[in-house]
DNA sequence: TTGCGTGCAAAGGTTTTGCAGCAAG
DNA sequence: CTTGCTGCAAAACCTTTGCACGCAA
């Protein structure tokens, strides 16, 4: 599938309707070379962290814009933090563990499926969803096993 | 099904472990009339509203406590605002109408199978999940329609 | 009585907004 | 040049916490 991030940065900023600025830039290029959910602050202090100058502020305009332009997409997996993922074409939900803070994507049609098939029971069009899975890994090694 | 919410209020704290106060007792009593999602803060307002004294921290306090029991479920549908439900003994999970908000509860066996089976086939034991579907309904009398 | 629970107010963390200056086209 | 974008700081918002007082058992 061809997606927007095989194109250069300004280009894909431009397709998407976005003007082609430094701090946008800046942002797509390190989702991009991310394969993590980043929140915002997270996003931010990279940056900086890399000697970039951009203000907090620009960061949450900026990652508004690109889920606007599905360019993101963002999800809520706790209750404070919001995390941003480059849209890479290929739909999927998230399992997270519970004791490391993993976070496996997987996608699996049969459940896409019957979201559909329940939302048109109930009289409504499918517009979007949310699937969370919230487990414990059986890795013996799991650093971050809580006990 | 036999339910905490079958015994009177006092009764029901107790068997969750928690002494029955006056401002526990206001905001159980208000779950179980209630058959909405309500946010903490709706919660506040209309024991407020209704002459109550309480504060919101409290309400904060208790619906933690709750959810802590199992007396309440907390769900967060939007990123901002966390919303709560009394446990009345039967799983289930939402579809949310974006155009009036209409938040609807549906329960799919088919689904919550293959989230175990996902989970084990990755290596995790399931503990939770959120799933939300987001879709219009086709009522043509939508007050909430937009556009 | 005795300690847990409460209300208030202040603090905390995340996100948004107002505004003057600056950069992109 | 001209408009839109940025950075800073302040505000907004939801939620949590510290503390002294008061109610439940």
């Amino acid at each position: 599938m061809n997606t927007e991030q095989d194109k250069p940065l300004t280009e894909c900023l431009k397709s998407a309707g976005l003007s082609a600025t430094q701090p946008r830039r800046l942002v797509l290029q390190l989702l991009q070379q991310q394969s993590d959910h980043l929140s915002a602050d997270e996003v931010y202090r990279r940056l900086v962290d890399a000697g970039e100058s951009i203000g907090i502020a620009s960061v949450y305009r900026i990652l508004a814009q690109f889920e606007n332009s599905g360019l993101v997409n963002r999800h809520q997996f706790d209750g404070t933090t919001a995390v941003y993922e480059l849209e890479r074409g290929h739909h999927h939900d998230h399992l997270i563990c519970q004791d490391c803070g993993e976070i496996i994507e997987f996608i699996d049609e049969e459940i896409e499926l019957r979201q559909k098939q329940i939302a048109n029971e109930l009289g409504f069009t499918l517009a979007d969803h949310a699937l969370t899975l919230f487990g414990r890994c059986q890795r013996s090694n799991c650093e971050n096993r809580k006990r």
